[in-house]
DNA sequence: GTGGTCTAGACCACC
DNA sequence: GTGGTCTAGACCACC
């Protein structure tokens, strides 16, 4: 599967967990009526508690993105993808707005944070 | 003062403060050997609880941006502005860096993100 | 467990305990991945409030001897040991040039400090 | 004057001054009937606050090593020498006894700890 | 007046 | 269960 975890930055793993399988709908690679893997499976993978994995899966079916088939597991609910795209702009740009609106008031011009942008950008790979 | 605190952002409040105080020294706003607000004064003015903001006074300490004038106060070291300058670099990368890459990783071309970024930039006041 | 905590020296309870895990782990009697009792477990056991453990805990991972982890508890992290016998080195030596520069400022002559650390050294059990 | 204040190592300034007068005394530096520095004085030449002096004064004024020279300012008693010589052993006793211990403590042993002690005085001006 | 430490206790996210 | 943060308030040394 192509869920990371990053157990360092503060953001809570299930939080993580929603965003990915978000985008991951939002972005085509998790399309409608496909089956997603089974909290025990993940858990495993990930070495991560199965509570977490079912609190991300949990919150996900609340927000109409996954769906139960019956005794079988959850798949990606077929009016998923333009919630995912509309929660996937909200959330990055909420995200990278942020992250601006830090820069802007620690004194930076927005010159220096347009080379920044660049800059670090280059730098991803 | 100039210190903005965000109860809502989950961002620790002492972490906030020792950010802006870092940023205010590498933008000048701050001064070598300017004394800070104290404990009592800000605490009241920010509405917070006196501990949090000693808490942060503290690290800045241990991080050698401000001295104790015992007895009277703290002051921003005369050493303490490239030193600021450096972390700030650091924080504004780190933080700009990760919301770069949750973007791409979302499925986000870089074109796109570039043009999110001018989108979001030229909205900020 | 293996702590004391002196309440009539003057140091801080919270930099005591950061010193004594420190002084654990560079000694082996903390391992690496070893889990570190639990901030209320050690706080009923020193009769001592869970604040005042859980800020030496913070600071030690800081220091990056200990790590987090998440929900289950703080564990020495693989590489603290050469970090804790390089600190506790340090501390040492510090305190204990300390101790002798003030004998020697004192009018004490190199002959009778010597003395005198042979004589207290040998009444130490 | 041959006073040292270290602002840095956490021994309360008046403390200091305490010592180093009993230290000036027991070593004979100081004698019977000597005048010590005004208040004032000192306080100006080590850019202390004259409280900080005052308390220092007071407190040897009660342990019977300085006397008030009616109006003129203050001496050493003429029997504080072997008073001082003395407290001078017991508290050079002390500060390095409780250095000792923390080094044992820490898992060095008395080999180790008498290599340190030999490393650290040949290092000492 | 200043900052530093500690206690007591609440609340939170995570597991 | 775990640690992290914050509030409220006491007490301390120092100036």
């Amino acid at each position: 599967m192509f869920f990371f975890i990053d157990h360092s930055n503060g953001v809570p793993i299930y939080e993580q967990l929603v965003r990915q399988v978000k985008y991951a709908v939002a972005d085509g690679v998790l399309s409608s009526g496909q089956m997603i893997p089974s909290v025990r499976q993940l858990a495993q993978q990930l070495a991560i508690n199965p509570n977490t994995i079912a609190r991300a899966y949990g919150q996900l079916q609340t927000e109409q993105v996954l769906e139960p088939l019956r005794g079988r597991g959850l798949v990606v609910r077929k009016d998923a993808r333009s919630r995912c795209v509309k929660a996937r702009s909200t959330l990055l740009a909420a995200r990278l707005r942020s992250a601006l609106e830090e820069c802007l008031q620690s004194g930076l011009s927005r010159e220096e944070l347009t080379e920044l942008f660049q800059t670090e950008l280059a730098a991803l790979p």
